[in-house]
DNA sequence: TGCCAGGCCGGGT
DNA sequence: ACCCGGCATGGC
């Protein structure tokens, strides 16, 4: 699939550098890929912003938080409950692995890290890869629920496959390369967005229509 | 007013 | 190995 290239280029020249992840360092982007999950960047925004007045916005701090209290500050995220909960899963698991110190793992193997990252309560694929890649820089392709919708809608992925198979679809085709990776899906959720949205088979003005026949999906 | 948003878990087939 | 209900806020 050397028209995965073609693709990024597509998007690149359309949308231009999407500038991700937005945070401010490495365990920012985590506690962002948990409040993230199924849910608008824009309300994430608000509970990261209550997190920071809070001075939360740090392992140690949020470890000792009660976990009520975390829940409170995080409300506007939604699923504040379940995400709290995983979030302190997420410090302890930084804690007792690398002290805190989410940048110390950079030099770790990825696909060891991603074993370890997953068997942490509430960190499933999506969220193990947008740590792996966003904070730690590691050439993991992050697959989403964009992404998906992109792929299959557009005939380069069949519609039942799963995260796997479209994560294989990139690391065999494309260079091992995380500027490109990063880049790469911060376009499929900017093309989702715009044109890709469900219940909308047919997205006028979308510049990967000359790439096939869109499915709908 | 529903539908949607940068998922994941636990229980059931 | 899938399939499903639950989890919740805020914007359009």
């Amino acid at each position: 699939m050397p028209e995965l290239r073609e693709l990024y280029e597509r998007l690149f020249r359309a949308f231009g550098p999407q500038g991700w992840w937005p945070a401010r360092g490495p365990f920012e982007v985590a506690v962002g890929a948990v409040l993230t999950q199924n849910t608008n960047w824009a309300n994430v925004k608000r509970a990261v912003r209550n997190l920071r007045r809070a001075g939360a916005l740090s392992p140690q701090a949020i470890h000792r938080m009660a976990e009520a209290e975390l829940a409170r500050l995080i409300r506007p995220s939604g699923y504040y409950n379940v995400k709290a909960r995983r979030l302190k899963h997420l410090v302890e698991f930084l804690i007792s692995e690398c002290g805190g110190r989410l940048r110390s793992l950079r030099r770790q193997d990825a696909q060891e890290l991603r074993r370890r990252l997953l068997r942490v309560k509430g960190i499933g694929p999506e969220t193990a890869d947008s740590i792996l890649l966003y904070a730690l820089e590691k050439p993991v392709f992050v697959v989403d629920a964009y992404t998906l919708r992109v792929l299959k809608r557009h005939g380069l992925l069949s519609p039942q496959a799963g995260y796997q198979e479209a994560q294989e679809l990139f690391h065999k085709a494309l260079e091992p390369d995380a500027r490109l990776f990063n880049e790469f899906h911060a376009l499929f959720v900017r093309v989702g967005k715009e044109f890709c949205r469900p219940r909308r088979p047919l997205c006028g003005g979308c510049p990967l229509l000359s790439l096939g026949p869109p499915r709908s999906t």
